[in-house]
DNA sequence: CTGAAAGCGCTAACAA
DNA sequence: TTGTTAGCGCTTTCAG
């Protein structure tokens, strides 16, 4: 009838009656008090042994007021760039102890909200990642979420943040190609209204700032594969030489469309992406890129969160600054050393 | 001073008092136990809005004895087979309510066993991925483990089982290569001695004994990208035409490597993977590979772990069946077509 | 239909 | 040093 036979697990009082002293003691001995007998101790210890007792980590949480568990949520546990954050905060925390609670928001804005809600409850403190909600429900939302912190997004002070500084980065990656005699840009944008893309935006915008020369058209586009890969007809029209992916996955997509339109990658059109995800060095080309150390910043964000369960108070925003990787999919604009015309469709000049 | 200024949550005894209720109505509303008052229903929760109440879910999960959350284990966070099912998981047991509480082993066997004992105190139900353990270790964890349901791993009856059937589809990439002209092979093996391995080692028996012109050696390797670049020497030693890799990451790593001698793929040498991660059809050249419907497998383990947790015991495994996926990596053995002398210095005919 | 009271399993004063 | 007892916040008989 029972489907699950296995006897009811032992609670602290069948251990103090085997050890034939009060619940009390055995709690102490359980929590390493010292201010107990070793006779005893170890008669208790040898009766929970032989019980194979555990206490149960809900009554301890609900006493205690602490679940020694953390949670994160994601916006897409698909995204390797998130993976690796959790990951590294995962490490990190088990490290010490803690356990963790995901939750995925799947991209579903209108879930995050309760869903960080909901998750807070449960553990003794919140990431949220790169949250997609606006600024105003964030700013909102934040003080009954503490201690919280945040991944790849600010809020008001009173809440630490660990982000990757995508500003520079961006610039950085535009600032290559220039270098290599590119002058017509197209930006392959997010999800529209999203915090990390208004961040590159606003980089795009210094770069155009900065060069005069410069022409780089922002082309709304998506996160994932398919995205880059549909982009592909806007990008080639757009008569830009050099196109800067929103992240690798975008650039990954619109490099293999790219591809079968019978063009060749950097030679008609060189592409960058973002966030150099462990596969980027076997795309073909290889893709150059700028690295963000995700396991670092996840790992980061367990220490502001470990500082925070400490009492602390928050500390300055960590901004991680993501590191230029030249491989083959960028390359000196064609018409800056041969001259040539175009020999495509699409003039890439 | 208080580095949490936020006041202490609301308590059922708050909104009681604020309804001028006893709690056991306020506990009544909430659970829409339909034996209420209208009247004094929408009082009660008037107050619960003003007082943004919410059940504390740790008490409720001690008094209920169930925690409306399941926990897996995994042998790494960073393996996209394990993220996507991770994230398939995660979706449907969100779907039903129930919360995800993860555990990454880091690959680390002998701590495996306390993880999952651990992980599965603090939920209602255990989803064991590819646990690397002994299978004697495995049976005698397992009843203490219920409901707990496995994945990509058997063991005795009692415990449901979802897993892709690497089996046969490492027979059918062989038999692909076969028919393409290849008769000597590698195998890079992985993890020595787990269960995964064992499977595959399991299928290159078979298509040995299939074909009595095939010679495939096994070479021990591992489970990611640069275990697949150092095989590279022994892989070309071994006088090889193709080459069965572990997994996709093998794959990559390998081909990278390959490629960097100075050799072609799949013209020096056919590669395939296993797995068909989102990565293989950005490689160079894109990688043929036998694809795991990893994200289906997680979604199936929670419809195990549901009806599980609805008192049914296990039912049959269930094993899903990995589809070919031909791409640029594998080609007709060279010798078979054009009978040329091999062109590198490791011979590969 | 509603309230009082007994736990869920554990920790932490407080006494002895 | 050890035991007794009062909760942690909630659900659920059991009376009313």
């Amino acid at each position: 009838m029972d489907p699950h036979p296995s006897t009811k697990p032992p609670k602290i009082v069948d251990v103090a009656k085997r050890a034939g002293v009060s619940l009390s003691t055995v709690s102490r001995v359980m929590n390493q008090n010292p201010t107990v007998d070793p006779v005893l101790a170890a008669r208790v210890r040898k009766a929970a042994k032989a019980l194979n007792y555990h206490a149960s980590p809900l009554a301890r949480s609900l006493v205690l007021g602490r679940t020694q568990t953390v949670s994160v949520v994601v916006p897409d546990l698909g995204n390797p760039t998130f993976q690796a954050i959790l990951r590294g905060l995962s490490r990190a925390a088990k490290r010490q102890g803690y356990h963790v609670l995901i939750a995925d928001s799947a991209e579903a804005v209108a879930e995050e909200g309760v869903l960080a809600v909901e998750s807070r409850r449960r553990s003794d403190g919140l990431v949220l990642c790169a949250p997609r909600m606006e600024q105003s429900e964030l700013d909102a939302l934040l003080p009954s979420l503490e201690p919280v912190v945040l991944v790849n997004r600010e809020s008001s002070a009173g809440v630490p943040t660990v982000a990757a500084d995508y500003r520079s980065a961006l610039r950085e990656l535009g600032e290559h190609l220039y270098g290599l005699g590119h002058r017509r840009f197209v930006f392959l944008s997010g999800v529209p209204g999203s915090a990390s893309n208004r961040n590159r935006l606003v980089a795009v915008d210094e770069f155009r700032r900065a060069h005069e020369d410069v022409d780089v058209q922002a082309l709304e586009c998506g996160v994932g594969f398919e995205d880059g890969a549909v982009a592909v007809d806007a990008v080639l029209d757009s008569g830009a030489t050099a196109a800067l992916a929103y992240n690798d996955l975008v650039a990954m997509g619109l490099l293999s469309a790219v591809t079968e339109r019978g063009l060749r990658v950097p030679d008609d059109l060189s592409i960058v992406g973002f966030d150099d995800i462990p596969f980027t060095k076997y795309t073909n080309p290889p893709l150059t890129t700028s690295s963000v150390p995700a396991e670092d910043i996840g790992e980061q964000a367990w220490v502001e969160m470990s500082s925070l369960l400490a009492g602390n108070s928050a500390r300055h925003p960590v901004y991680f600054r993501p590191r230029l990787v030249v491989r083959a999919s960028t390359a000196p604009v064609q018409g800056a050393e041969k001259a040539a015309a175009p020999m495509v469709e699409h003039p890439l000049g």
